[in-house]
DNA sequence: ACGCGCTTCGACATTCAGAT
DNA sequence: ATCTGAATGTCGAAGCGCGT
């Protein structure tokens, strides 16, 4: 017996001719004409070095061989029929899952947050695991099966990955609600002389879309201050005189911060969802998906 | 003898993989 | 893209064994 030629369709003949004991009507289940049937028994009594059944009285008689196969057989024919069948619809409320995201802290709080009680609420035992945003590795990470999303900025977003757009952020000036130069919406010559704190994800950046947006104009500010996370940053803007130009999204359930429109253009960017093609059709991966996308 | 069911055969069609 | 050969299917027919 070689499992390498063994036509598995043949397999699916025996098991019903050890069912129907009768070539005849195994042949009519089998949607086949009987001497189709016949032919494809006298191939497997060839594949297993067995008769497997004899003719008897009003059909065929199993042999000890056909007998010990019965069973086994039935099995493995039941396992396969499962595990070729189409994915069953997605149930959130028994899922288990764990859905594994990669986000910056930003990122997290403007769509994580708002997806948490959406998805806590449909699927209760499901978890939720964030990992910190690496873009040179999402890829590799997504391709690897290590995670299941990526929320990424528009820009350089891998083009292999499936991807939709989520929203488009603009920028805001924002400082602490009592700071004394942010009373009343600052002139361009005002928002210079500010001193600001900045997120550098790689640390130790002192420049970002702001200070493009000044060089267009001649102009320049002060970053005094470069932190690598936007959680440090808002302790910092509420506990000094510091000012930060943020993505609106941020600060938009922040109560104690000024959040003010800059007094100059700076182009904002998107926001994208970013998944494997191998998920794309995945019902649980839709449905997370989707969730995302409906909490905005 | 007859009916039933299995097997085998021949002729032909279809599908598929491999070669060109 | 096309050709070729193998495998497998169909149908119809005939032969065989067995039970009635």
């Amino acid at each position: 017996m070689n499992i390498n030629s063994l036509d598995l369709n043949l397999l699916q003949t025996l098991d019903i001719l050890l069912e129907e004991l009768n070539v005849t009507r195994a042949a009519q289940r089998l949607n086949l004409s009987q001497p189709s049937v016949s032919a494809q028994l006298a191939r497997l009594r060839t594949e297993f070095n067995d008769v497997l059944l004899l003719p008897g009285p009003r059909g065929m008689l199993p042999t000890a061989r056909a007998e010990a196969l019965r069973e086994p057989l039935r099995l493995a024919l039941e396992a396969l029929t499962l595990a070729v069948a189409p994915p069953d619809v997605f149930n959130p409320a028994k899922s288990t899952h764990i859905w594994r995201i990669a986000a910056t802290d930003y990122m997290s709080s403007a769509l994580v947050l708002p997806a948490l009680k959406m998805i806590r609420d449909a699927a209760p035992q499901s978890r939720m695991a964030v990992f910190a945003l690496h873009p040179p590795q999402v890829t590799q990470q997504l391709e690897k099966n290590e995670l299941d999303v990526v929320f990424h900025t528009g820009d350089n977003a891998p083009p292999t990955l499936h991807q939709r757009k989520l929203f488009s952020e603009r920028y805001v000036l924002v400082g602490r609600y009592d700071h004394p130069q942010l009373q009343q919406p600052p002139t361009l010559d005002h928002f210079c002389q500010l001193e600001f704190v900045m997120v550098s994800p790689d640390g130790g950046g002192f420049s970002a879309a702001t200070d493009n947006a000044l060089a267009k104009l001649g102009r320049e500010r002060r970053v005094v201050l470069s932190v690598p996370h936007f959680l440090f940053m808002l302790e910092v803007l509420a506990n000094s005189d510091l000012v930060a130009v943020l993505p609106e999204r941020l600060v938009r359930h922040t109560p104690h911060l000024l959040v003010l429109t800059p007094p100059l253009d700076i182009p904002g960017f998107d926001i994208l969802m970013l998944w494997h093609p191998r998920l794309h059709r995945d019902p649980a991966q839709q449905w997370l998906r989707q969730q995302i996308a409906a909490s905005l």
